[in-house]
DNA sequence: TGCCAGGCCTTCC
DNA sequence: GGAAGGCATGGC
């Protein structure tokens, strides 16, 4: 068990379209991460964790939830830069960025396009369930994202099954990328934004909103970010701005190192903001 | 029923 | 090089 400051907002970080694999009781949360299973309770000013995986898990949970970055700063700075973004900053205040794994981010991502959140969820679960290791924790059963070496030998009906529809070639070919040596997920952490995303982009089946999406969810860079229908609803509305081109070029000038985060923000001000 | 979803690829000008 | 159409699946 690790005890953790309550000081950033668990449940919106978890919410907020980041991730597709947990689940929200209350003040009670699972998420399920690479190699375990985590449960989150806020108890007043702390956050308690328990896993079925103890071992290194203050290490595991730090760059999880990204908590030794101070975010304060960086929101400070992007209002500086743009104080009309007063009360997206204030609504989304203690969001915090999702260090997600690199692998089964790619997955997901190419999973979400021209799709719904809980389409996505779904499909994720269903290859998990098929493919991942089973856990007990709690006497609930849970499935782990399986590794690449476990998904080796799927096909693309295999994929099918998992309800991903027309993005099955998509997927299969991805496995057989990283398979053969093409695509090299290490070799991202290493590259800049740019770089990564047109080597991330030169795959099929990953466009620049899904490249985005990966580079910022598991790699943390901050200076990529993804353009979608609810960002181009905020800078319709909000700003006047059409066009993909007219707002990739607004939101560059503007944030700049930050603008990935800007985005989140935007996006998380739109999609939650209006719903609840 | 018909439309659309945190898009992308292909085809056609 | 830019616009249109198709795409599996599920929810409304």
């Amino acid at each position: 068990m690790l005890k953790i400051k309550n000081n950033f907002d668990l449940k919106s970080t978890i919410n907020c379209g980041q991730i597709f694999r947990y689940e929200i009781n209350d003040n009670e949360f699972i998420v399920l991460i690479k190699d375990r299973v985590l449960l989150l309770k806020i108890v007043d000013d702390e956050i308690i964790v328990e896993s079925n995986k103890e071992d290194n898990l203050k290490e595991i949970v730090t760059d999880y939830f990204d908590l030794d970055r101070d975010y304060d700063i960086i929101i400070d700075d992007i209002l500086k830069r743009d104080e009309k973004l007063e009360s997206v900053l204030a609504f989304s205040k203690g969001l915090r960025m999702i260090h997600q794994d690199p692998f089964e981010t790619l997955i997901a991502y190419i999973i979400s396009q021209n799709n719904r959140v809980p389409s996505i969820a779904n499909s994720l679960n269903l290859i998990a369930k098929n493919y991942g290791e089973k856990i007990i924790f709690k006497e609930k059963t849970y499935y782990l994202f399986p590794t690449l070496e476990k998904l080796k030998d799927i096909t693309e009906e295999d994929f099918r099954e998992c309800k991903v529809g027309f993005r099955d070639k998509y997927l299969y070919g991805i496995i057989n990328s990283i398979k053969n040596g093409d695509l090299d997920l290490e070799k991202i952490y290493k590259m800049n934004g740019e770089d990564a995303l047109n080597y991330l982009m030169s795959f099929k089946g990953i466009g620049n909103k899904v490249a985005s999406c990966i580079l910022l969810f598991a790699y943390q860079k901050f200076d990529v970010y993804p353009i979608d229908t609810w960002v181009k609803k905020f800078m319709k509305e909000d700003y006047n701005i059409e066009g993909e081109k007219n707002i990739r070029k607004f939101t560059l000038d503007k944030y700049k190192e930050y603008s990935g985060l800007a985005i989140q923000y935007m996006f998380n001000y739109k999609r939650n903001g209006s719903n609840e």
